[in-house]
Parts: C-alpha cells; sequence; structure tokens
DNA sequence: ATTCGTGCAAATAGTTTGCAGCAGA
DNA sequence: TCTGCTGCAAACTATTTGCACGAAT
C-alpha cells in the first residue's frame, strides 16, 4: 500500500517541462501522508516551511501535470488530494456539512458499475462528454453527530 | 410538471419567520424557469431589477428556508437551484469543465438504488450519518467537445 | 409603531500576481 | 548562465456586512 508516488510525480511534471523540487516534493508528501483532501491552511500547518503564495502557485502547477486534484467541497477553502489517476485508487467523499472535514471512501463496485452504465445513457441521449465522475456524501460526521 | 413552488416556498419562509417579498419571489421564479444551477451573473442577467447584494443576501435566507439550494463546482461562481426537497425532482448534475455550464439530469433508479446500499455500509462501518448525496458528471458539452 | 427587507458603498477573505532575488539544470 | 522557482507584498474578485431608508404587518 506504501507504494512511492514520488517518481511518478516527478515524472509527470518533467513531462510539462517543469522541476521537481523540495517544496512541490513536500507538497506531495503531505498529501499522500494525509489520505484526504487537504486545505491549505492544513498544508501551511503540516509543512511550515512552505510560503501560502507559493503553495497556492505549486498545487495549481502539480494540478495541470495531474498530479493533484482540487475538489469543493462547501466551505470557503478548496481542498487538494493526490489525483485518483496517479494513485490508482478511485474513491468518492464524505463530507461532514457541519465541521467541513471530508474523507475519503473507497469506491463501491456495485455504484460505479450502475454509474458506468447511466452515464452511458446520458452521453448517448445528450451529447456530452463524460470523462471524470465524483460522488459526495453529505451529513455529519461521528464527532458532530446530531445534538 | 408545472406545479406551483410559490405556495410551498412562502410556507417555507414565514415557518422561518421570513417575509415571502416581490423580489424573493422573483429568485424562486428566475430558477424554476431555468431548471438548472444559476450564478449570481446570470440571476441578475434574468432579473436586471434586483440588487446583488440583495440576492447574495436572499439566497442565503431561501437556502436556510430549504427553499433553494448552494452548490459549488470548479469554476468563481457558485450557482443556485431550488432545492429538491421543494421540487420533489431529485436529480444529478452535468458539469462541462470548458465551459462552466450545469445541466441537470434526472437521478437514475439504479445508481440511486446502489448508492443507498453503499450509503447505508459506509454510515454503518464510519459512524457518519448521511444526510444527502450528490453525483456530478464532469466532462465537455456538446458545445465544447473536444478539439 | 415596529420589525424586517433593500440598496449602496465599504469591508472581508480566499486566491492570484508582479517583481526581485535565489536555485536547479 | 539561463531559465524557472520562491517569497513578499500588493492586487483581484466573489461574497458579506454596516447603515440609513422604505415596506410589510
Amino acid at each position: 500500500m506504501r507504494t512511492d508516488l514520488t517518481q511518478p510525480a516527478e515524472d509527470r511534471l518533467r513531462g510539462k517541462n517543469q522541476r521537481f523540487t523540495g517544496k512541490r516534493a513536500a507538497l506531495v508528501e503531505a498529501l499522500a501522508a494525509a489520505g484526504r483532501p487537504l486545505t491549505i491552511p492544513q498544508i501551511l500547518e503540516l509543512k511550515p516551511a512552505l510560503a501560502q503564495s507559493s503553495v497556492y502557485r505549486n498545487l495549481q502547477i502539480l494540478e495541470r501535470a495531474g498530479v493533484v486534484q482540487r475538489i469543493v467541497t462547501t466551505d470557503e477553502h478548496a481542498r487538494f488530494e493526490l489525483a485518483d489517476e496517479l494513485t490508482g485508487n478511485h474513491h468518492h467523499h464524505v463530507v461532514c456539512t457541519v465541521c467541513g472535514n471530508v474523507e475519503d471512501v473507497p469506491a463501491m463496485d456495485g455504484v460505479e458499475a450502475s454509474l458506468h452504465a447511466a452515464i452511458d445513457q446520458i452521453d448517448r441521449a445528450t451529447g456530452f462528454t463524460t470523462e471524470q465522475h465524483r460522488v459526495d456524501l453529505l451529513g455529519r460526521c461521528r464527532n458532530c453527530a446530531k445534538s
């Protein structure tokens, strides 16, 4: 489970004529260690050596290189995680509407299968070309359980 | 199909001790007519009589009253649509990653069924309480088809 | 009369960007 | 050496808010 993502990340950056610097490696490392989407404040807390503006800039570059994925939930900050395509780990999200935290949940076969069937049908009917999907569960996490 | 949503919207506002003013009715009307999530600039274009700050404020109030739902996709503006619960029309979204447009697609039975099964399992395993889910298809709309 | 809604303009907050210096190839 | 990365501070932009006035109950 502990595959090293450094090399594929570096390859993708080089493919876009970008350097794989220490700061960028630190971002990949932080996201890999977290195992869930992080906001920029969370990243800065984990890696205080990083400058905020560079984090924004590097995450944008990493996103364009296909290394990370930006996700938006409902609260103020965007969140970032390693791209499914990089980790080979397709998953969905569980979003707490109270504290804002986001956790990964593995994609479940039944859902994926019926979703792909539905996508085929929708694409055929509408002329849309689906490239990606996202499934989010919204509710309350254990800590924020209904009062 | 053309049920009047004015009355239920008004009831919900009154339930929260809010008034159902002309401006608020105009918002509900615009969203009902659109049949898809709109950004605030889009709303202002449709209803030029509305002041931007009041639109922001009223959509917030309508959201808290359960009349509208705010959705965030990837691009800069949030989008608003009538709440599923109000229209009785559970649906998902198709999001064009090029032009940003969002369209509704009816929820499909197969997907809903397998999703509910998965949600039960996840909630039981994690202690999370799912209250709502969203499914988005990301890709290119007919107009923005791959170059 | 009193409470609440509205519009304007100013404030806020997340994110982006210009620029000068530093580092990797 | 040359191109691109970094940090700082300033700019930008979606959204929120204070305030004075007008409308609904």
